[in-house]
DNA sequence: CATGGCATTTACGTAAAAGTCAATTAAGGT
DNA sequence: ACCTTAATTGACTTTTACGTAAATGCCATG
């Protein structure tokens, strides 16, 4: 596992620009150390970025991918804290599960309407 | 089936304002009829709507649900248009199934996290 | 040491997707 | 006819998530 990453990298790998990573330092969601100036991105960081990006992909807006980002750390230590956390994770699991259902219905209309396309084709003969 | 829905009817069915759906037929998404200025929404409306929620749900911007929802319509009739709109199609259900795999990630993520929760609920002894 | 090539900071800009507000207008009840 | 309520329009504003430009720093290499 390599110790440390470099901006450019991480913008290679994501897809992403050094504004939109530095942005995400902004915004809090990750912490490269300093040397100099310069930003030296660890593994943690950059499975972070990986995560922001998933979260990007399902439409989640920042402030969501923060409150994910936060399930995802260490449990609290009282028992207030982690009943509320539980909670809030089932309400964002309840909030994926709704994404599933749209995204299967979704698929099941584009598959439709391919078939329709294919069948379409057929009509007019073409050889598939 | 009803034949026509007012505006009010569905910012209460879907929860958006009118601004939105106002918005939406600007956008040329919806076009509902007109008696004077009053804007009728037919069924076929609705069930666009329905499915511009869907596609916001799941982060599509507008542009994209746009163009998904071109793919519902009927198909082209001509050859090459029709395969072009089956590649689109097919480009389209790579999408939603990255955005699946992001899913059923982050639902693991989730569900490891509050296990760890759970566990650590019980280290400190509180009766589940 | 000058050149090239990333990095950084600061500041302003922008597109998308509505929200908000004010001024009208139309429709329905009494 | 009058009043109220709901709907429309248009203009302006806001938020989010970065983009972009300018000025400058750091450092390796010829």
């Amino acid at each position: 596992m390599r110790e440390y990453y470099s901006i450019t990298e991480l913008t290679r790998e994501f897809d992403v620009s050094t504004r939109t990573l530095r942005f995400y330092e902004d915004e809090g969601l990750v912490q490269p150390i300093r040397r100099g100036r310069t930003r030296l991105f660890r593994p943690s960081d950059r499975h972070l970025i990986r995560q922001i990006m998933r979260g990007k992909r399902l439409g989640f807006s920042i402030n969501e991918i923060r409150e994910i980002i936060q399930m995802y750390k260490e449990p609290p230590g009282e028992v207030g804290q982690l009943k509320l956390m539980i909670k809030r994770i089932e309400e964002k699991r309840e909030d994926l599960r709704q994404k599933r259902r749209d995204l299967e219905e979704t698929l099941a209309e584009l598959d439709q309407a391919e078939e329709s396309c294919v069948e379409r084709l057929v009509e007019l003969g073409v050889n598939t």
